[in-house]
DNA sequence: CTTGCATTTCCATCTGTTGGAATGGGCGAG
DNA sequence: CTCGCCCATTCCAACAGATGGAAATGCAAG
């Protein structure tokens, strides 16, 4: 007689019960929705989002009515599928007009970038991944230079997320280090060494360096205000010589910058 | 203490009128805070928001938390405020990399804007406005080019949401029609003529042609495939001369790659 | 036409959401 | 420093509406 089991989907619901969060479960599943169109997966139909999810088929369908009504997703009836609608364009619009950070690092990033021909980027944090508030992109030929935000990589990879971790406070990166290590049994060892060395170089020298893309050499620097963390912000370039002498060219315009951000966003 | 606001939203959700729809009021909720924030209204307390969704403080606050915790929302305790968070840039980054519009439409705009001197756009409607998935301007001095988008321009007083107006259904037609004419009582006579021109004008030539910023003369062309409306296209340049020369100038250029863009989409 | 799969709708259950009122906290005026 | 104001948050009982399973519908391929 007993209900046997709802514990799959509703165990998701149920984070509240340590502490008191008060969290919308609906609006929580809405954008866990959302969430889930990503680069790489940016056509979903209900079932995939419900085993991407994990909510039930009826409720993603009710959902991903709501998020059409609302303009945030598009319905592809060919594909019988969901992506995400031109509104949301106006939210990264909003964010970006309103964000005081931007508006003064944006102009430094570019002049730096455009000084010593590299590339320039700024992220934050979110869940697992760092997100670009901007990236300014340097490229040799007419001085092109392309900007993209929103963009995502990981933590543990990157020079960013390594600047991320060794200047969040130990609660979190302890959290996030025992998940990587269950993500990444494979090549865990190797990594944590990594990630000891990261972090040791950017509380000695103030930045970390790091190649997640081939031939791509970054290095990071978190930015603090008032004591507070704000953002991690990098400078990379696509060479093959030596790290080590992209290291010394880097860490001087990507210190200084940094702290010239730190300055005048204060 | 009129609600326009909330006559709109609770409108949409009360579709169930004729028998269902089932929208899901939390989300519904929820998003209508995303959206209430607007360049210009970037930063906003519980307060300010319960004022333009219609809410309860009570409702809002909680909200608000979930939106928090799920990234969206970032709290600003020094302005015992809100701002949006970085999170939204990945839904941007996300539907703008699964656009195949913009995948091929972006490159030939580019073209366009740079052989002729010229601003390009695409935008698409959203409620009462249009909302630019892309827009390239042109710029003389180091042929800087700026691409922006999520931008919002009102319908009834731009080339874009001319050009909307006029292939769009005449229920949606008139629907906005009589929703203007409540909101624009003032100079209503004088609009409804420049309207009704530009439609018929899209309707004879393709295109419109209407001046809402000073100096800035737009024409636009409604994007149509298979029969279905997808975009409106538009082109514009700052300048003092008559705006029948910019037409003459434009035209060509805007029709020309309108039919690029829907060919190669196709 | 039939078959098969995915989505949507129906329905009874009952959880989670709601607004008003009480509480808590921060800030400025005095 | 204290007081008083204002805004945000939490509490509470009431109940609207969200939920998952099952049935129905829709769509496409054979």
């Amino acid at each position: 007689m007993e209900k046997p089991r709802k514990s799959t989907s509703r165990g998701v619901g149920r984070q509240k019960v340590r502490g008191h969060s008060p969290a919308n479960r609906s609006l929580q599943r809405g954008i866990e929705i959302l969430r889930a169109f990503r680069p790489g997966s940016e056509v979903l139909g209900n079932g995939d989002i419900a085993e991407r999810t994990g909510l039930s088929r009826a409720t993603v369908s009710r959902l991903t009515q709501t998020l059409v009504g609302a303009g945030y997703l598009e319905r592809d009836t060919a594909l019988r599928a969901y992506r995400l609608g031109a509104p949301v364009l106006s939210l990264s619009h909003s964010m970006r007009s309103g964000s005081s950070l931007l508006a003064v690092a944006t102009p430094l990033m570019l002049e730096t970038a455009m000084a010593h021909k590299i590339n320039v980027g700024l992220a934050v944090r979110d869940r697992d991944e760092m997100v670009y508030l901007e990236s300014v992109r340097y490229s040799a030929r007419a001085s092109l230079r392309k900007v993209v935000s929103g963009q995502r990589v990981p933590i543990e990879l990157t020079s960013l997320g390594r600047a991320w971790l060794a200047v969040t406070s130990a609660a979190e990166r302890d959290g996030f280090i025992a998940h990587v290590r269950l993500k990444r049994t494979q090549h865990w060892p190797q990594l944590k060494v990594e990630l000891e060395r990261a972090i040791a170089s950017v509380r000695r020298y103030g930045y970390c360096m790091a190649t997640w893309q081939p031939e791509v050499v970054a290095l990071a620097t978190p930015i603090v205000i008032e004591g507070r963390l704000v953002c991690i912000l990098n400078a990379s370039l696509t060479t093959t010589v030596r790290p080590q002498e992209v290291v010394a060219a880097l860490k001087n315009p990507l210190l200084e910058l940094a702290k010239r951000i730190a300055l005048a966003a204060r």
